[in-house]
DNA sequence: TGTACATCAGTGAACGCGCGTTCACTGATGTAC
DNA sequence: TGTACATCAGTGAACGCGCGTTCACTGATGTAC
């Protein structure tokens, strides 16, 4: 028998966090086979014992943050659906909206690393992406008060704002303007809360 | 002497058109010289009479947007400060993140359609992006009232959730919930300039 | 304990392909006379 | 008015290159005996 069992799938986890973390930095077209297999300390033609092609790599990677950071969102938001969690919302839109969320190329949320790239693939990449807002717009709602539906509108409200005020943010080369934006989503997300 | 002065101007502005069109469709990498200049109904070789590389038309691309739908929005922003054009702004937010608008693929704006390409090109797309974004936040300040500073920052706000609520509903694949994310950020941003 | 062996993760050369770009050319154009 | 000509927008074949993917192989592994 070769290898032990779990060889493989840490052979294939090394591979999805290089992807991802390469994904992020240059956008997927930009990001060849070759590179991710390099990053990973390995050959470009072992990749297909991995994986089918590029886009199924690119699914798992889209998924992997959903299994690292988001899988936080995901309990905070199911902790305890009757006590509302404000301050995990509160602490979400903070670091989301944060500095240091901007900056980290590497980490960032594939939701405003990627948007126009998620958007082209293929469908199990988009249902990844899916997951990711539902996980973010859980955890918002799970903290809010009042209707169910009205909860709700809010959640996806303050969602629109984070994805919106980081995309933009990201795009501006002025980056004290990219600031100001990130500031002003940021604050009013912090009415909002505060107001519920 | 060879054709008229404003012949070859015209075939640029041709090319650049379609190659909008069709970066929008299909993103910046999957887009190539020779698919424009098809479109265009030329051949490959003449597109290096009108600019000097791939990354050039993008950067004309990108502001021929901020030439049409764009400097209709500096318009408005401009036509007289001291009078809140409000409907303008109530007008744009709604179209901004009206159905028809997520559905046109093509004459979409680019800032929800190529988010993560402008990212990643070069400074003068970039340059362009942010005047579109300026002009944008500049029809909402000028349809607001109260101080100046908080005046911008709403509009910011305002442009954020324009933004993000598209990018969002562009990307998932679920169309009920993309919708609901449009309408709730539609909604949120008129009882804004309604509360204003 | 030691050896023979089957497995298959990983290697690296090769494949066909289409890209962005170059270049020698061609032929429609408007001017000069 | 008619013709010769210089210009240069547009043509289309060709360039080098790097991509995603395939494939014959190799050699480390853990088991069987």
């Amino acid at each position: 028998m070769p290898y032990s069992a779990e060889h493989k799938q840490q052979t294939r986890a090394k591979i999805v966090e290089c992807a991802r973390i390469l994904f992020n930095r240059h956008g997927y077209e930009n990001v060849t086979i070759n590179m991710v297999m390099e990053h990973a300390r390995l050959t470009r033609g072992g990749f297909y014992n991995h994986f089918r092609s590029k886009e199924e790599l690119f699914a798992a990677a889209v998924s992997s943050f959903l299994m690292g950071r988001g899988a936080r969102w995901r309990a905070d938001a199911g902790i305890d659906p009757g006590k509302p969690a404000r301050e995990d919302a509160a602490n979400m839109l903070a670091s989301y909206l944060s500095r240091e969320h901007l900056g980290d190329l590497d980490g960032q949320c594939p939701m405003i690393a990627l948007p126009s790239d998620v958007g082209r693939s293929n469908s199990e990449v988009q249902a990844a992406y899916q997951r990711l807002l539902t996980a973010m717009v859980g955890l918002f709602e799970g903290s809010l008060s009042g209707r169910a539906a009205e909860r709700r509108r809010t959640a996806m409200v303050l969602a629109a704002l984070c994805v919106g005020g980081m995309v933009l943010a990201r795009t501006l080369p002025d980056s004290e303007l990219a600031d100001a934006v990130r500031e002003a989503a940021n604050a009013h997300g912090r009415a909002m809360l505060k107001r519920d």
